[in-house]
DNA sequence: GAATAATTGTTGCAAATGCAACATAAATAA
DNA sequence: TTATTTATGTTGCATTTGCAACAATTATTC
């Protein structure tokens, strides 16, 4: 998407004038942020790939969300309300913004122009984050594995512009994203292969017909 | 929530000066808005409840969000991919603020104070949305039933503040909300009260234990 | 480059879930 | 009030899914 906002100059400027707001690299999985209750951190991922991950009671890990170049993620959009912990976990070298969220909507001492571009960039983000999580609960709420397989698939398609792509996880991951059991959802695939619906070899898929 | 913001005398206030605002009542079963491509309404719900509900191409229905006072929604948050027609349907009868999704963040040709004060409520009542939508989120990835369930009847019991509470859906739109067949979570709910997990009349639960 | 770890791929079997069909109770309309 | 619709509650059976255990392939580390 483009949001007709240079980030990177963006930032330089701001780092330079306002001291609030910094930069970081993780490598692969580094933890970026655990989410902590009262605080009130945002990031912006600016390049690379991380998830939120969560380990529930029964030890079955979740991927919450799964985040790309621009995403924004942190505790204010989080209720923390049990004990398990919810942590943001790097998949490759990543570079993250952090900031606390009442910058954003205050002014700096200085009044510095910065403050209100990042303000309206912010508010185009918090739109696209919100699209995502309905989209992403539309998929959760598929019935069976292939309805979800095919819901994501198409998705997969539309953002990509074509019927073939890669999936953009490994397929273990893919799995605890869609919330099934792996091996269920490597039969499924399997079926969808072998009935001519999808085309897939290794974690490239071309969608036939659907 | 309290936010510190009369909303009621805001409203008048700005129905006075802008023009740009209005509000509509509904009746139970009335649809409230259908979402449309391009164009880029935002609601308030001021009083009652809805659904965002879609009809999927099984037949399904699908119970994408439930909004009671103080919820926000609109196309501004949806990106409208399928045909498959998406809307919103009052519950119950229900007063609903409509507004263009341009004038939060734009000022007014009168520069008034009442763009200004929305535009703060509004990033309030984002950050809920986004909150809301995570905790649906976790709940549509448990793995059971049984899992949906409590997780369920937890976020209720914290939100109540009690260990009893009514469910706020009919069960049949419960388990359209947990993305569940119906009979089996009628099932998984008689098992949860053989085993003295939860007691149950009607519509109303106490957690016994968790 | 060999050793180790992680991911992909497969299958039988048990358990959970969905489907269908129905009975009963409650809410709504005539 | 009575009729009609909608919601709740129940069960047998078929299907889907998860679990476990393993082989094969691909990445990563030493």
């Amino acid at each position: 998407m483009n949001y007709n906002f240079d980030v990177n100059k963006f930032i330089e400027d701001f780092k330079n004038n306002c001291s609030r707001i910094y930069e970081k690299t993780f490598f692969k999985n580094e933890v970026i942020i655990s989410y902590i209750k009262k605080r009130e951190q945002v990031c912006i991922l600016l390049e690379g790939t991380a998830d939120l991950v969560r380990y529930d009671r029964n030890g079955d890990r979740i991927i919450i969300d799964h985040f790309s170049k621009n995403d924004i993620f942190g505790e204010v959009f989080y209720n923390i309300t049990t004990n398990n912990e919810l942590f943001v976990e790097a998949k490759q070298k990543s570079k993250v913004l952090f900031f606390s969220y009442d910058i954003i909507h205050t002014k700096c001492k200085s009044n510095c122009k910065f403050h209100k571009e990042l303000s309206e960039y912010f508010n185009e983000l918090v739109l696209d984050k919100i699209t995502d999580l309905n989209m992403r609960i539309e998929l959760l709420s598929k019935r069976s594995i292939r309805e979800k397989l095919l819901n994501y698939f198409n998705l997969l398609s539309i953002q990509k512009f074509s019927k073939s792509f890669t999936i953009p996880f490994s397929l273990t991951d893919l799995a605890d994203y869609l919330s099934v059991d792996r091996s269920a959802m490597m039969r499924e695939m399997k079926l969808l292969k072998e009935e001519g619906i999808i085309v897939k070899t290794g974690n490239r898929i071309t969608i036939l017909q659907h």
